[in-house]
DNA sequence: CGCCGATCCGGACACGTGTCCACTTTTCTC
DNA sequence: GAGAAAAGTGGACACGTGTCCGGATCGGCG
């Protein structure tokens, strides 16, 4: 039994991946993994156990960002109705898509496996939930629609057009 | 002046390329383009002075599909009334999507560069037009937007939802 | 017909991704 | 502390993309 426990040099180079990671994406936009696995010191075998897709790196990255873009869904239930509470949360992702592709490319490798599921879709389910139960929202979409849609602001060609396609995007979704 | 013609095995590789690669795409549905290459007998400069990227290509490869995508948007209208007849459009998108992704991969190669001005566009523009004048479309929406909001189809999960997922984006299109 | 220069060819390269596995290091056991 | 098995390492590889350019080839012209 006693199941081994992780080994301490895996540990800091995950870690140590991570910071990296995080470092090089503050001077480009740009990540290669074979840059991120020699500025870290690692092979890329060490690389892609940790990390299997880029977008799984950049997951763990932006993390804190998605934490709180998720935190933010309760807090603007608790401020707004539902439906008001949804469009500008819509904002605030639109928000984080322009600043960083990269939260986008995060949450767009979204957790399709078994029991991990995925915090972003969390937080929309909640967001459709309260508006169903409003009446204001349609019930018939699910958070894989809502995420199916917002898949457009990963276009670069997306940025200025952003706010109008969420508009209707939003409009589509109440209830007529 | 007098514009010297095009080289008759400038010609003859190009039409080979489209060729080739249509082949290869009734087997598989990748088309690595270093294959694609050798297949038909080029080099790789060859291929890619041709057609650029990939989406290019398979631009041409699907230009009969995409033609007929287009030219069904006027016999739509001419049947229905604007709503129910870009409402129909978009179904047919979907199922030249759900058939061939590269149709849809054609298409998002938009282009947006100067003068060519993209005939999936164009379709788009006259279905919106319509429904502007008839007063059931919004006016605030372009034919960039509907493209932005169309870019789902490619993704791979999209497939059974895509249809619920059209019925969404036309309510918030519509007017209120 | 044969030359000349514009045009096009095609493969070598540089680079990035992701996989694989022989070898090293760490942890556990005694 | 020593030994062995498990866990992890890291770099070589195979492959795909896209660029670049020396040289072959074609079309126009005398």
């Amino acid at each position: 039994m006693a199941e081994r426990r992780t080994r301490a040099d895996a540990v800091s180079n995950r870690a140590r991946i991570v910071q990296v990671a995080r470092e090089l994406l503050t001077s480009t936009s740009e990540l290669p993994m074979n840059a991120v696995a020699k500025a870290a010191g690692v092979g890329q075998g060490t690389l892609y156990r940790n990390f299997p897709t880029r977008e799984a790196l950049l997951a763990e990255v932006y993390k804190a960002d998605v934490d709180v873009l998720v935190a933010s869904a309760p807090d603007l239930l608790a401020q707004h109705d539902a439906a008001a509470a949804f469009r500008l949360w819509l904002d605030n992702v639109a928000d984080y898509a322009r600043v960083k592709r990269g939260v986008l490319a995060a949450l767009e490798g979204g957790e399709l496996a078994a029991g991990h599921h995925d915090p972003i879709a969390g937080a929309i389910d909640r967001l459709l939930a309260a508006g169903r139960d409003e009446g204001t929202l349609r019930a018939d979409v699910g958070a894989q629609d809502v995420l199916l849609l917002l898949g457009f602001l990963s276009r670069p060609e997306a940025a200025e057009r952003a706010h109008h396609v969420l508009d209707l995007i939003f409009n589509g979704l109440r209830v007529r």
